[in-house]
DNA sequence: CGGCATCCTGAACGATACTG
DNA sequence: CAGTATCGTTCAGGATGCCG
């Protein structure tokens, strides 16, 4: 398995490369929740328990700059942002889907959820 | 998305409980290879490049702990222990195969490969 | 050969406070 | 409302050495 460079970090096979750009804790349940609607950053802030201002701005940056989802800024007052999906992030979608189907599989094994 | 626990641990979605199990670094990597042999341990970490024993033993551990590999020692000099991938086990290889599809796709989107 | 025990670093992530 | 800034913590993972 070749090893490749990609903005100059160090990958050994795709599934890392794949991981590293929908991995982590909360960029796939982001896609996941935009993967049909716009939402402003309060909407998916509320939805998504937990997570803080930092981690939703650092995700939500990472996914623009990797051309997942399109930022779009209102110059109003009070201040107004949405976040869509992109062509590019639809892709991920069935991704997603596979994997959280097999998450629920494994959840039901292992008598979650019931 | 309702929260839940396993093994002391929060999860958020079923995405996150299927990651703990096949996620991070190693993990997809080692039973990708486990697919369709059995394999050493020495043979593993040869195939592996840059891992460390300690992380290789680590992931292995937690692997066989999760049911998706088994661990035969034969009790001789020198020691010999073969790794082989379990029914369970065989279930994930699907879910990375498409996770490795996609990566290879972005790969090619950004150029990398040719 | 197939590990385990220690120690350590850096990046990821969280908590809190503040602001145009 | 939609963030930024700063600081603190945690933990995956690396480096090294030892052993039956």
């Amino acid at each position: 398995m070749p090893e490749f460079r990609y903005n100059g970090k160090l990958y050994y096979n795709p599934v890392e490369f794949a991981m590293d750009r929908i991995g982590g804790t909360w960029k796939m349940p982001i896609l996941w929740r935009l993967k049909d609607r716009v939402m402003r950053y309060s909407e998916i802030k509320r939805d998504i328990p937990h997570i803080s201002d930092k981690m939703l701005t650092t995700q939500l940056r990472e996914l623009e700059a990797d051309g997942f989802i399109h930022r779009k800024v209102y110059p109003v007052v009070p201040p107004k942002t949405e976040y869509s999906i992109t062509d590019h992030g639809k892709k991920a979608i069935p991704i997603i889907d596979t994997i959280r189907s097999y998450g629920l599989a494994l959840m039901e094994e292992a008598g979650i959820g019931h």
